[in-house]
DNA sequence: AAAAGATATGACGTTGCGTAAGAGTCAAAT
DNA sequence: ATTTGACTCTTACGCAACGTCATATCTTTT
């Protein structure tokens, strides 16, 4: 009967021996027989058993699932496939709810740097800004281009100035009115115009959903990162905060 | 100013007090100030501060991770997003391949179930057995048939049942011949029918990719599960470990 | 003033090992 | 015969993000 050491049985199973020794603590996996000296020592058996828990475990079962799995012959195994699927299969979904707001988020991010570039550009004429504007797409390279394009293809250029300038516009009425009340009539006003801008920035304008949740996330975005409410350069956490109340009302009251 | 104590606080944004705790603990976020009794305060900053804080926690951001992107105005947010999307991405890469395994793995659970109870309905008549199918697919219910639907589809009835007897037949030889070495010439050569047999279970007979891969996993299956490898009722240890061996040789010798 | 309610600070538990630390064991080289 | 080098053993802290007591100290209500 061949008797594996703890170093050669690591290395038959690509696993450390700290391992063999933790599996040994928690009943997982127990040597066949221990020497005097009390070293381990494994036979085919524990080999096999091994890899059993190992292909549980690439599954990413816990541990003490797979003692579960393999301690009784009769259990049910179908059934803890099946769970394990819908686990798995929710925290997929989760995963592309977050992929969807990081890919907000950055778009998000990239556009208000661009405008308050083009802010900062004012004093430019048209033609120096399309200069400008066209050595930063070079500078940003393909790849970034081709992440936002998703969003922006369906925008023309014309159409895509229209709506930035409308957003400069919008944030300029509302740093205006930030002395007011986020509730008042005034502001939203400015905050429906900038609901409407986000969704046709966003290529949902016609969608049915009203994306509240969404709209209300964006709102949290103000007041969460100061470099999204930047103002010739200098952070504006006040207004921020105000905006961010602005669209939480609009929400609530406007959005279903 | 207003100021939340520790239980306002943790209402307000749907925290425990005791996240609370860790937060000022780790320095990630620390009240505004302290009273006598060292009772924590945390004023409105501080309130936005923790929504940040769980805006990048719901994406998984850890902990420091958060304390970086927040302690730095100039931190390269977007860069840290990209990052965080990769590895979010591969992630998902990662639960989608062990879906894949968990179906085959489940899809062979069934099969092989499905051939011990036709070997412990030999003596019935055809019809009877096809009377017992129909009260098991009446049992597993509509969502267990379209699960394996996808990969049975494709097979008529006919083929379907000739499959699973030329199964049959198969491991009624290499049960024959399992005091053999796994190497031998005729033991092979029954693997060499299994392993085209399984592939047109599979539905991939047809295709370029040899599946070594997966079959050897399959191989291992026998092995990780006594379940596989029922006769009559019982396990039989010693026969997966032979049939595994057995297709192990055959994966490394006969595939790419 | 006593009882009830909040809050504070430890400190251990969880998951799956990594990473030493200190000590004993075994086989080969001196 | 002994020293060395390669293994192995047990013990135990560390990590992440808190949950869950336990015990002590306020603060507020009756």
């Amino acid at each position: 009967m061949k008797k594996y050491s703890v170093k050669d049985l690591s290395k038959l199973a690509g696993v450390s021996v700290r391992t063999l020794h933790h599996y040994d603590d928690i009943g997982l996996l127990k040597p066949a027989i221990r020497t005097e000296a009390k070293y381990r020592l494994y036979g085919e058996n524990e080999l096999l058993k091994l890899q059993q828990i190992l292909f549980y475990k690439e599954l990413e079962f816990t541990l003490q699932e797979i003692i579960g799995i393999l301690e009784d012959p009769n259990f049910d195994l179908i059934q803890a496939l099946e769970n394990h699927k819908w686990a798995l299969k929710s925290k997929q979904q989760q995963i592309s709810s977050m992929l969807n707001t990081i890919e907000k988020t950055m778009s998000n991010l990239k556009n208000k740097t661009m405008i308050t570039d083009n802010e900062l550009y004012e004093g430019f004429s048209k033609e120096e800004r399309n200069e400008i504007r066209n050595e930063a797409i070079e500078k940003y390279g393909n790849n970034t281009i081709k992440t936002s394009e998703k969003y922006l293809k369906k925008l023309s250029k014309e159409q895509l100035e229209q709506l930035k300038k409308e957003q400069q516009d919008i944030f300029k009425n509302l740093f205006r009115l930030s002395s007011n009340s986020p509730e008042t009539e005034e502001v939203q006003l400015e905050i429906a115009r900038h609901y409407s801008n986000i969704r046709k920035f966003w290529g949902t304008d016609g969608s049915s959903d009203a994306q509240k949740k969404e709209y209300r996330g964006l709102g949290k975005l103000y007041v969460e990162d100061p470099r999204f409410t930047f103002i010739d350069g200098e952070p504006q956490p006040e207004f921020a905060k105000f905006l961010s109340e602005a669209i939480r009302f609009f929400a609530n009251s406007q959005l279903d």
